[in-house]
DNA sequence: AATTACATGTAATCCGTTACATGATTGA
DNA sequence: TCAATCATGTAACGGATTACATGTAATT
């Protein structure tokens, strides 16, 4: 699913402006599986409009670029509705992160246990964040069927952290010593 | 990180062909937090050599191109280790399911469950691949410790798909019902 | 005084995938 | 006989990021 679909998708749930769309990908509860920069969204929103999928309403601001607020037509609904027929790829997780443990186990293992805990913060981090999200009584099913998939398993992912990482640690300072 | 410092983080665990670096993240203990195809391993490699970061023997086979088994330089070790100074990035996941779920509910609501069940299929099939590599009692501590993490939070995607798909399905079906 | 939020857009660039090109061997 | 595995590489293309360009207003 490109930027293209995204934009679609997002106008599906409700009218916004390139600006919004970026925040929900880059905050709100899209902010865990998706993410997509002004570079990509407002050349993608010209050409959706160019095409007659989505069209736009200009609402004129005082001291700030006129709001350009977009809306799906139905052209723009079938083109969604045909583009989830397919059904989705699966999910390409990448992790600097575990790719970095991997490496520095043969590279710089003393920057292990660092790099644990500063993701266990990061985890902790994140996780408050989808959990305010969660709490908008407003989401619908769907979306909050979506968050609490990502909260399970970013807590999951926290906990092993949580209780896996001493034992990490002691191993590696076990398997090459100038311990005791 | 990039391919590039992806392979030389895989030349660090050990020897390697660009062959078999790419069956390493698409299929080994890297295919679930990475993904990269031989048309950038293969130039990645060559640049490295270049750089005099990796070195590389030939290894005549008949009937073959030569096998080119590449060694991480000493180099090369130096800027890994540099590499991974900074710290890693948080994970991103790109989940075209999780997208389409909260547009389908939109855009084709009756589609749902079935994308549901399907999930649920690939994910047990996942989990049964890491199991598997997780059996090796070779695998470094480092190594064990990313696929019991993958193997974490992958369960607990399909643990949450398992108990809710069935809430799901009733809702969305309750919401707009024909139904009773 | 500085940063963040609001608001849109373009251009240069990077990075990577897909498809192409070649070809033997082994197992289903 | 057909697909997969082994083995390397290039070229075309796509897709997205980063940086650039511009400017106000509110908050810290």
């Amino acid at each position: 699913m490109n930027v293209r679909t995204f934009c679609l998708g997002i106008l599906a749930l409700g009218d916004a402006t390139g600006y919004e769309i970026r925040k929900m990908v880059s905050q709100g509860p899209f902010s865990f599986f998706s993410e997509a920069s002004f570079g990509s969204i407002y050349p993608a929103l010209a050409r959706l409009t160019e095409e007659g999928l989505v069209e736009c309403r200009e609402e004129a601001q005082s001291k700030r670029p006129d709001k350009k607020i977009y809306r799906l037509t139905s052209a723009g609904r079938a083109a969604l509705e045909a583009a989830l027929q397919n059904d989705p790829g699966p999910d390409r997780t990448r992790s600097d992160f575990l790719a970095a443990l991997l490496f520095a186990e043969c590279v710089a293992p003393e920057r292990i246990p660092a790099m644990v805990a500063s993701r266990i913060a990061q985890h902790r981090t994140q996780i408050a964040a989808l959990e305010e999200i969660a709490d908008d009584p407003d989401l619908s099913p769907a979306a909050r069927f979506v968050i609490e998939y990502g909260l399970q398993s970013l807590k999951a992912a926290r906990d092993y952290l949580e209780s896996h990482a001493d034992g990490l640690a002691r191993e590696l300072a076990g398997a090459r010593p100038a311990a005791e």
